[in-house]
DNA sequence: TTTAAAATCAGTAACGATTACTATTTTATT
DNA sequence: AATAAAATAGTAATCGTTACTGATTTTAAA
């Protein structure tokens, strides 16, 4: 990602004007709105880039797809098994007490996942991503 | 999985056997040293009634493939980017503060993924899985 | 500006995890 | 044993994503 490229300020354009969750395949019918004629594997690409210079947040909620974020603070994402809406929830003081109190939102298995380095891989320096 | 199916004990056999959170393709090859000639299909299948059932966990740290867990009890799993590794960790009081301290864990970014029902899905008792 | 190297592109083929399909076998019930 | 429902093996298809290739665009320097 050395260099400009119209195709990718489409498409952080596209992701940023919304504050849904969209997948790869949702960037690129909308993107497709300004560059008619921009390849999938395009979008593809320039999204793997933003995502690993930071730009733009991976979400993995588990139904098959990838979801990206413009918002990279510190946040929650509820998503719910009946519809596939994802909600953006902040952290207190108990993150998992307080869902339901202030989102109404009832997780289904207490199990999450964190994502990042192990102590055995943190010193490691040569961690891309 | 109203029958019963040598398979299907076999499979769930081989994911008791091992505290990692091995993958479809892994449990194929486990299963097969017991049934050579079982098919991936009868996995796939059986590993999504007993995910439905809750006799096993679906684990989704975002490397494309599913993982799955014997143990249903509360906990986190902290999925090193480098090596892959997934952990097994307990809540204490607040789970992402005590990460680093407890487990020596690097959170790569602070945004986490919590899978239940939302309050507008939630009364609606028609809700599969 | 012209130019050349590097980066990016469009288009398409390939990939890998998962799901769907079908004819056959196994299970539970009579 | 006879029957119907459920589960199977094997294979084909699906779908999100990645890899490839030759053409185009961008950058930086002459």
């Amino acid at each position: 990602m050395k260099n400009y490229s119209r195709q990718r300020e489409a498409i952080l354009s596209v992701i940023s004007s919304t504050d849904t969750h969209p997948t790869a395949d949702w960037i690129y019918t909308e993107v497709r709105k300004l560059i008619p004629n921009i390849s999938l594997g395009t979008v593809y690409r320039n999204l793997a880039d933003l995502r690993q210079s930071g730009m733009v947040l991976s979400v993995d909620v588990g139904d098959g797809k990838e979801h990206f974020d413009y918002d990279t603070s510190p946040h929650l994402h509820l998503s719910c098994k009946a519809c596939g809406k994802i909600i953006d929830a902040r952290l207190k003081s108990d993150p998992i007490a307080s869902l339901s109190e202030d989102y109404g939102f009832v997780p289904e298995i207490p199990v999450y996942v964190v994502r990042g380095y192990c102590a055995a891989c943190k010193s490691n320096s040569l961690n891309p991503q």
